[in-house]
DNA sequence: GCCGTTTTCGGCCCGACTGTTTTCAGTCG
């Protein structure tokens, strides 16, 4: 077993042991054992070898043992008599909102409940709210709960959560006495995905940012509403929490509502090694009886959420990387790397026109990098074998790149224009063009739009990809994984060998910036960065105002942790110009 | 189950909210 997989076992078993009762700290540890596993960067198998694994934080004695009886086996009797003996149903019932362990287990032995259908049934026979600790509104929340938990469960694109959140922040913000207004949350962290908007506003008076916030024209029902604190549900189904609180506590709230909970949690602790206390109200002395209300005397102010991490003895952890991996420990050895900005970038290599599935011409794409302030902008029409995508033939291909000649030639844009192609990957490692075609391009994005079958087989997709990096016209890797978030998982690939052969070869691998994809996956490019592959965020743009998807893929590059200088967009017209050159030299 | 510049045992982040209670357990983020 892998890597990933071993981290999945560690993850459920942490899910059963919750739902059997086992005390809290027990299913932390599992939980936090997957994450260190997940963002362990070494070869498993040699620190097993050489007996290391619990060297790594949050791995002791205990999990080691079942890590590498996984690694070694695949199997783990432990964890085969303990999913024995958990109802399937019973891990289903805790995305019920308001069902947690306790009231699944209690359904469970008192009505014999396993399953989210036989609950929906003892809710309408009335049979759940005569249950002690239960009444007829949990009943009531229960029926609800799993119904909109098909409407409204799911998770949804950070792309689509920033157009719900952004009209929210423009409207806080015009709200008479409010100072401070900042989304929070996963959507300002860069997670991929969304669960629900939050938003914080500093006011000394709350109603009028509260009033606005539970009328505004997006609302579909207020879901909970207190004095500081208000939840909706969106008409397109997002549930957005606000949150109201004096100017002097802003930044404690901030820093709390960000996140993540594991962020927190290893903040807190670390206050309290230093005899203090961190909430959202401040961060007081351990014992001050103050703490954790609006009367909370704060050791410091904060002016900003730096303020927060320097008492804590911690360089600034912008929000990106508070995912409670290894962020905390790397602030307290140094300043954490400058992180690439928007501003940063000058161009992008992968978009698409109306030659083959693009909505936009030729013309239309470089006047709106004109508009963007692009120094390039390189046009990757799909090739012939993505017929589907009205690929281009040889012909129309050099046609093409004629035409994108004659416009540089013309000067009638400010932006340059790069001639490339986005071409297929063929079943054996093979590209979809001859290399008297290609050797005409100004660059390469190699991608797999076809599975041939290898859906399951790992070795023969990552044996096809590390073929195609070999190939010496090949600037960059397209969409490593092909997932569709929400929607497809990528297919199996080994993503450690892939980066190996980029670093080995020069190339380059693409952070496709499209909200479906954002592929590869942030939480491989400090890995890919260190072997020293380049990475270059491309829109992947079908239409002119696809080339604003970029801004996510700076997002996504700095959840990477990305510098400026790792990423090759953010080079001037002269150095890519340069570097192109001798790639294809090659 | 993990962990230790007070500890190898006894802690483990903190507060709000809800619905059930009559002082609090469970859930959530």
């Amino acid at each position: 077993m892998d890597k990933a997989e071993i981290a999945e076992v560690l993850e459920e078993i942490g899910t059963l042991l919750e739902l059997t009762g086992e005390n809290p700290f027990k299913v932390r540890a599992y939980h936090n054992g997957a994450r260190a596993l997940t963002a362990l960067e070494d070869d498993l198998g040699a620190r097993i070898k050489a007996d290391t694994l619990g060297e790594v934080p949050g791995l002791g004695e205990a999990l080691v043992e079942k890590i590498t009886t996984l690694y070694n086996t695949g199997k783990l009797p432990y964890y085969d008599k303990l999913k024995a003996s958990v109802e399937p149903g019973l891990v289903e019932m805790l995305g019920v909102p308001g069902l947690g362990p306790k009231k699944i287990m209690a359904l469970h032995k008192e009505l014999g409940v396993d399953s989210l259908a036989k609950l929906a049934e003892a809710c309408a026979a009335g049979k759940v709210a005569g249950l002690p600790g239960f009444g007829e509104k949990t009943q009531e929340n229960i029926l609800t709960g799993i119904k909109n938990r098909e409407a409204y469960g799911r998770r949804h694109l950070w792309w689509d959560a920033w157009q719900a959140a952004a009209p929210i922040v423009e409207g806080l913000k015009k709200i008479k006495g409010v100072e401070r207004v900042s989304h929070a949350g996963s959507l300002r962290r860069g997670l991929e995905t969304i669960g629900d908007l939050d938003f914080l506003v500093a006011a000394e008076d709350p109603d009028p940012a509260m009033k606005w916030f539970t009328t505004q024209p997006g609302v579909a029902e207020v879901t909970g509403r207190g004095g500081t604190k208000a939840s909706v549900r969106l008409k397109d189904g997002m549930q957005a929490d606000l949150r109201v609180v004096p100017l002097k506590q802003f930044y404690f709230a901030l820093h709390h509502f960000t996140g993540s909970k594991d962020h927190n949690v290893k903040m807190r602790s670390r206050a309290l090694a230093r005899d203090l206390s961190l909430s959202e109200w401040g961060l007081t002395k351990k014992d001050d009886p103050t703490a954790g209300g609006p009367g909370a005397k704060s050791v410091i102010t904060a002016r900003s959420e730096d303020d927060i991490f320097e008492k804590l003895g911690l360089h600034p952890i912008p929000p990106e990387l508070r995912e409670g991996l290894d962020e905390i420990e790397r602030a307290e050895k140094g300043p954490l790397p400058r992180l690439i900005e928007e501003g940063d970038l000058r161009g992008a290599f992968h978009n698409h026109t109306n030659a083959s599935d693009g909505h936009a011409t030729l013309e239309e794409m470089a006047a709106a990098a004109d508009e963007l302030g692009w120094e390039y902008l390189g046009i990757a029409d799909h090739s012939k074998s993505s017929f589907q995508a009205h690929g281009l033939s040889e012909e129309r291909l050099l046609a093409q790149v004629e035409k994108i000649r004659a416009l540089n030639a013309s000067k009638k844009f400010r932006v340059h224009l790069f001639a490339g192609t986005e071409c297929d990957i063929l079943k054996d490692g093979q590209l979809d063009y001859e290399d008297s075609v290609l050797a005409q391009l100004d660059y390469v994005v190699a991608s797999v739009h076809n599975r041939y079958g290898q859906g399951e087989d790992e070795a023969a997709m990552t044996k096809r990809m590390v073929r195609v990096l070999e190939h010496p016209h090949v600037t960059m890797l397209g969409h490593a994984t092909g997932r569709l978030l929400l929607q497809r998982e990528g297919y199996a690939v080994n993503i450690a060998k892939i980066i190996a052969a980029a670093a080995a070869n020069g190339k380059m691998i693409e952070l496709n910036a499209q909200p479906q994809r954002l592929d590869l996956d942030w939480r491989y490019w400090r890995q890919a960065a260190d072997k020293g592959v380049m990475c270059v965020i491309n829109p992947d743009a079908h239409d002119t105002a696809g080339l604003r998807y970029v801004r996510l893929g700076v997002l996504i590059a700095r959840k990477g942790g990305l510098a400026k200088e790792q990423v090759f967009n953010t080079r001037p017209l002269a150095a890519v110009t340069k570097a192109l050159k001798k790639i294809a030299a090659k």
